[in-house]
DNA sequence: AGCACGCCGACT
DNA sequence: GTCGGCGTGCTC
C-alpha cells in the first residue's frame, strides 16, 4: 500500500503559485510532471492544468479536490521547458500561470462548459412552472442538452443561472460540466491493395472477373493501379483522390472492400499542404563578404557566443541564415526562426520554403487553433525524418514551441519593438528571452538587423555577443541616396502642394518617367485625423479614456484607439455652438487623395491596417505592386518590413518630425531605424534608389546620420545619452503601472508604493507620474519607473519590488487597485 | 480569469 | 416584486 499522492498543478490563470490536488489511487501510475490533467476549480468549472510536482505532503488548506483525469500519455511539457517557463515568470515579474497561458496553444487548454439536461428521475409531469421555465423545458425536449448560453438565447434573458437553479431544486434538471479534447489530429481515409493481389497473375484474373459484371468497380481498380504506378504493393491512395479520378461514389469502394480487394486505412494527416523544396541550400553562391561573415559566425558558435549580424538591407543576411539552417539539418537538429509579426506575411517564408520545403513550419496567429496545436505537437514529436519540422518560423510566441532537438535560434530584425509583448502578462521580450533559451538548451543563437538595437550593439562591445558585419549590399549595389526636403523653407517659398514638397514631387516625376515605382511612407503616429472647432478650439474626446478621438474614413465616424468607442461627427461644437468644425493632421488616406491632382496618370494604392484587413488583401496588394500594376504605394510601417522590390526608384518619408519628436528615450533610435528600414526599399540591383525625407528640422542629427548611412554615429550619440541619463543598456528599467477605478485611490496607492520602494532604492525610483494617457476604459493610471544600475543585484531588487507590491495589495484600502509590473519596457 | 453572492436602481 | 449592473472575495 503506497501513501496518498498530491500534485502541484499549474493552471493557465493569473493566480499566484500552484494549486495542490490529490491524486486518486486509480491515477497514481499515470501521473507525471509535465502531463496535463483535468481539475475542478471553484464550484463547477473544470480546467486543464499541468502537473509540476508530485509529493506526499498534504497541504494546509481547507479543502482538497481530486484530479479528475490525466490527459496525456507522455508529458506535454518537458522539465527543461518548465524551467524555462519559470525563468520567464520570475524575470518578467508575473505568475507562472501567465506563462502557461501564453505558451500553450488554446486547443491544448481545455475548459469546461456547463450543460443542462433533464434529471433522469423526472417523469415529465408538470409541476407549477412559469412561462420561462416552460420555455426551457420545451427546448430541452428537442435538444436533450443545452448550454447556459443557449438557454439565455431562448429565454431572452442574460442572467439565466437563478432560473436553472430553481429547476434543479425542483428535481427537473441536472447540470454537467463537459470538457472536450479540442485538438484532434486530422484523419484521412486511404486505400491500399490487399496482399493477395500483389501477385500479378491473381490481379489479372481479378480484372477479368470484374470486367464481366462490375464495370464501375473495375474502373476504380484501374484508377488505383494507375495512381499507384510502380509501387502497387505499397501505395496508399487517398480516398478523395481515388473517387475524383475514377468519377465513382463511395459505395463502389465499399464493394471492393467487401470483396477483399482494397483495404481502407485511416491515417493522421497534416492540416498543412505540402510544398517540396525547389533548390538546394548548398547551391547558394555566397559573395566573399558573405563567406567571411559565415566563417566568423561559425567561429563564434564554436565559442558558444551569441552572434549579432549587422547587415545592411540587401546585404544578403537570409542566404547566411539558410546556410546555417542547412548545417543544422545535416546534424539532425531544429532551428527556431523568430521574426516580427508583420514580416510574417512576407517573402522570407517563401524564401525558406523554396530551399527547405516541408521542413519549414510556420506558427502564426492567423492560423486556427487546430493548426497551431499541430505545429506544437509536431515540433515536439520531431525525430529527424525528412518531412519533420526542422525549421519553426514564427513571431514572438513561437519562442514557447517545444523543439525536441533544438540546434539554432535565429532572431531576424532583432531591433523590432514587436518582439516585446506589452498588453498582457508575461510582458516578455522574445529576443532577450531567446538569449536565455539558447543558454538553457545549449543552442546557437544569431540575431540579425540592418539597424541593431542600441542594447544589442552595446552587448557586442562588452563582449557578451560577437559582432559580425555585412556592410555592403550584395553584388555591389549602391546604397540609396538620401535627400532632405526642408518643409519650413519650402513652406515660406510656397512650394508645398498639399503634403508634398517640390523636391519630393520632382523626384517622383523623374522616377515615374523612368517607369520606376514609388513608395510613400507615413508613420502611424502621424496617422491621426483630429477634429477641432475653429472658433473655440474644442476637440472631441473619448468619454472613457483620456485621449482625443480620431477620424476614420471607412466608417465616417470618430473613434477611440484605446477602448474602441465610436460616435458620429458632431455637426456643431458643444461648447460654442459653432458649425465650423475642421480636421487636422494627416494620414495615408489624405496622401492618397492628393496624388491624382499631382500625378494624374499614376496608379495609386494604399497599404495600411484598413486596406489589409481582409484575408489575402496584403498578398494581393503585394503582388500587384510586384507586377507593376501600381505606380505609387502609400503606406504605414507595413511598407518598411520585409518588402523587397526591384523597381522602386523613390521612397518618400512624408513627415520625419512626428517620429523624432515623440517623447521617449528611444525615439531618436527608433526614428533612425525607421528611416533606414524604409530607405532599404529603394533601389537594389539595377540602379541607385533615392529617398526623400520631408522634415521641418533638416539638420537634426537623426537625419544627418541617416544621410550618411552611419549607424555607428547614431549608436555613439545615443550611448552617451543613455549613460548620462541612466537608461538601458547601462541601467535596467522596470515600469510599474497602478490602475484603478477611483482617481484618488490610485493616486494614494501609487504614492504609497513609490514611498515603500524609495526606502531601499532611493533615487532609482522615479514618479509616480501620470502617463501620457492617464485614463483608459474608465480606469485611472499612474506610473512608477525604476532605474536599476547594472551593478546591482537584479534578483534581490526584484524580490524587494515583488514584496513591496504584495504588501500594498494586501492593504484593504487598495483592494480595487491593480499593479502591473513591466520589466525592460519598450 | 471566472463565478457566486450581495446590494442597489429601474422597469415588465 | 424581478432583472440587470456592478463591486467584492475566492478558488487547492
Amino acid at each position: 500500500m503506497s501513501n496518498t499522492l498530491f500534485a502541484e498543478i499549474l493552471l493557465p490563470l493569473h493566480l499566484p503559485g500552484f494549486f495542490t490536488y490529490r491524486v486518486p489511487e486509480s491515477l497514481s501510475s499515470e501521473v507525471a510532471p509535465g502531463k496535463r490533467v483535468v481539475i475542478q476549480l471553484g464550484k463547477k468549472k473544470l480546467y486543464t492544468g499541468i502537473i509540476r510536482k508530485i509529493h506526499e505532503n498534504p497541504p494546509d488548506v481547507k479543502q482538497i479536490k481530486y484530479i479528475q483525469s490525466v490527459l496525456d500519455d507522455q508529458p506535454l511539457v518537458t522539465e527543461q521547458q518548465m524551467g524555462f517557463w519559470d525563468w520567464v515568470a520570475d524575470y518578467y515579474l508575473c505568475e507562472p500561470g501567465d506563462v502557461m497561458q501564453a505558451a500553450l496553444p488554446s486547443a491544448l487548454k481545455l475548459k469546461s462548459e456547463t450543460k443542462v439536461a433533464f434529471h433522469p428521475g423526472f417523469d415529465g409531469e408538470s409541476i407549477q412552472l412559469n412561462e420561462k421555465e416552460l420555455q426551457i423545458m420545451e427546448a430541452l425536449f428537442h435538444q436533450k442538452e443545452m448550454t447556459l448560453d443557449e438557454i439565455a438565447g431562448i429565454t431572452d434573458q442574460q442572467k439565466v443561472w437563478p432560473l436553472v437553479k430553481g429547476l434543479i431544486e425542483k428535481g427537473v434538471l441536472i447540470t454537467t460540466e463537459e470538457v472536450a479534447e479540442r485538438y484532434k489530429p486530422k484523419l484521412i481515409n486511404t486505400w491500399r491493395l490487399a496482399n493477395e493481389y500483389h501477385d500479378e497473375e491473381k490481379l489479372g484474373i481479378l480484372f477479368d472477373k470484374l470486367s464481366s459484371r462490375a464495370f464501375k468497380q473495375l474502373e476504380v481498380l484501374m484508377t488505383f493501379v494507375r495512381l499507384a504506378g510502380d509501387e502497387i504493393s505499397t501505395a496508399r491512395i487517398e480516398q478523395t483522390l481515388l473517387l475524383k479520378e475514377s468519377k465513382a461514389g463511395s459505395t463502389i469502394l465499399k464493394g471492393l472492400e467487401e470483396k477483399g480487394v482494397l483495404i481502407k486505412e485511416t491515417i493522421e494527416a497534416s492540416r498543412f499542404g505540402s510544398t517540396p523544396a525547389k533548390a538546394f541550400a548548398e547551391s547558394i553562391e555566397l559573395s566573399t563578404e558573405q563567406q567571411n561573415a559565415l566563417s566568423a559566425i561559425n567561429e563564434s558558435f564554436a565559442e558558444d557566443k551569441p552572434v549579432l549580424l549587422h547587415g545592411v538591407t540587401g546585404s544578403g543576411k537570409t542566404e547566411i541564415y539558410i546556410r546555417l539552417i542547412q548545417k543544422m539539418i545535416d546534424k539532425g537538429k531544429q532551428t527556431l526562426f523568430l521574426l516580427p509579426e508583420i514580416a510574417l506575411t512576407s517573402q522570407i517564408i517563401n524564401r525558406l520554403k523554396y530551399y527547405f520545403g516541408d521542413k519549414v513550419m510556420v506558427y502564426h496567429s492567423r492560423f486556427n487553433e487546430m493548426e497551431r496545436a499541430e505545429v506544437w505537437q509536431r515540433a515536439a514529436a520531431f525525430s529527424g525524418a525528412d518531412n519533420d519540422p526542422f525549421i519553426l518560423l514564427g513571431a514572438r510566441s513561437a519562442i514557447f514551441l517545444p523543439l525536441a532537438k533544438p540546434g539554432l535560434i535565429v532572431v531576424d530584425e532583432e531591433h523590432d519593438p514587436s518582439f516585446k509583448q506589452t498588453d498582457t502578462a508575461p510582458r516578455y521580450n522574445a529576443r532577450d528571452t531567446a538569449v536565455v533559451l539558447a543558454k538553457m538548451f545549449n543552442t546557437k543563437l544569431i540575431m540579425g538587423s540592418a539597424t541593431p538595437a542600441v542594447e544589442s550593439y552595446y552587448n557586442t562591445l562588452s563582449g557578451k555577443y560577437s559582432l559580425v558585419e555585412l556592410l555592403k549590399r550584395y553584388g555591389g549595389a549602391p546604397m540609396p541616396e538620401i535627400l532632405v526636403a526642408d518643409l519650413n523653407k519650402e513652406r515660406k517659398q510656397r512650394l508645398i502642394k498639399g503634403h508634398f514638397s517640390s523636391l519630393l514631387i520632382q523626384k517622383m516625376e523623374e522616377a515615374l518617367e523612368n517607369k520606376e515605382q514609388v513608395i510613400l511612407f507615413q508613420n502611424r503616429r502621424g496617422f491621426s485625423l483630429r477634429l477641432f472647432c475653429t472658433q473655440c478650439g474644442w476637440t472631441p474626446e473619448c468619454p472613457n479614456c483620456d485621449v482625443t478621438l480620431t477620424y476614420h474614413e471607412y466608417i465616417r465616424k470618430i473613434k477611440c484607439h484605446y477602448c474602441g468607442h465610436q460616435q458620429a461627427i458632431p455637426s456643431a461644437c458643444p461648447t460654442c455652438k459653432s458649425h465650423e468644425i475642421k480636421m487636422a493632421g494627416f494620414g495615408t488616406e489624405r496622401i492618397e487623395n492628393e496624388i491624382p491632382d499631382l500625378f494624374p496618370k499614376a496608379r495609386v494604392s494604399r497599404m495600411d491596417l484598413e486596406t489589409t484587413r481582409a484575408k489575402n488583401a496584403y498578398a494581393k496588394l503585394f503582388n500587384s505592386f510586384e507586377n507593376k500594376e501600381i505606380d505609387i504605394l502609400v503606406g504605414t510601417q507595413m511598407v518598411s518590413k520585409g518588402l523587397d522590390f526591384d523597381n522602386v526608384g523613390v521612397v518618400g518619408i512624408m513627415n520625419a518630425d512626428n517620429m523624432i519628436n515623440f517623447p521617449d528615450f528611444r525615439s531618436f533610435e527608433r526614428s533612425f531605424t525607421q528611416i533606414m528600414q524604409v530607405s532599404g526599399r529603394a533601389g537594389r540591383k539595377k540602379r541607385r534608389g533615392r529617398v526623400v525625407i520631408q522634415s521641418g528640422n533638416p539638420y537634426h542629427d537623426v537625419i544627418r546620420f541617416a544621410i550618411d548611412h552611419d549607424y555607428k554615429a547614431m549608436f555613439n550619440s545615443q550611448i552617451t545619452e543613455r549613460r548620462q541619463f541612466h537608461y538601458p543598456p547601462y541601467n535596467r528599467l522596470i515600469k510599474i503601472t497602478i490602475r484603478g477605478r477611483d482617481r484618488q485611490t490610485v493616486h494614494k496607492a501609487a504614492g504609497q508604493l513609490a514611498f515603500a520602494l524609495h526606502s531601499k532604492l532611493g533615487k532609482q525610483v522615479l514618479g509616480p507620474e501620470y502617463p501620457l494617457v492617464s485614463r483608459i476604459k474608465n480606469q485611472f493610471l499612474k506610473q512608477i519607473l525604476i532605474k536599476i544600475p547594472k551593478s546591482q543585484s537584479l534578483k534581490s531588487t526584484k524580490s524587494f519590488i515583488r514584496e513591496s507590491i504584495k504588501s500594498m495589495e494586501t492593504d484593504r484600502e487598495f483592494r480595487q487597485v491593480r499593479v502591473i509590473p513591466d520589466v525592460d519596457p519598450s
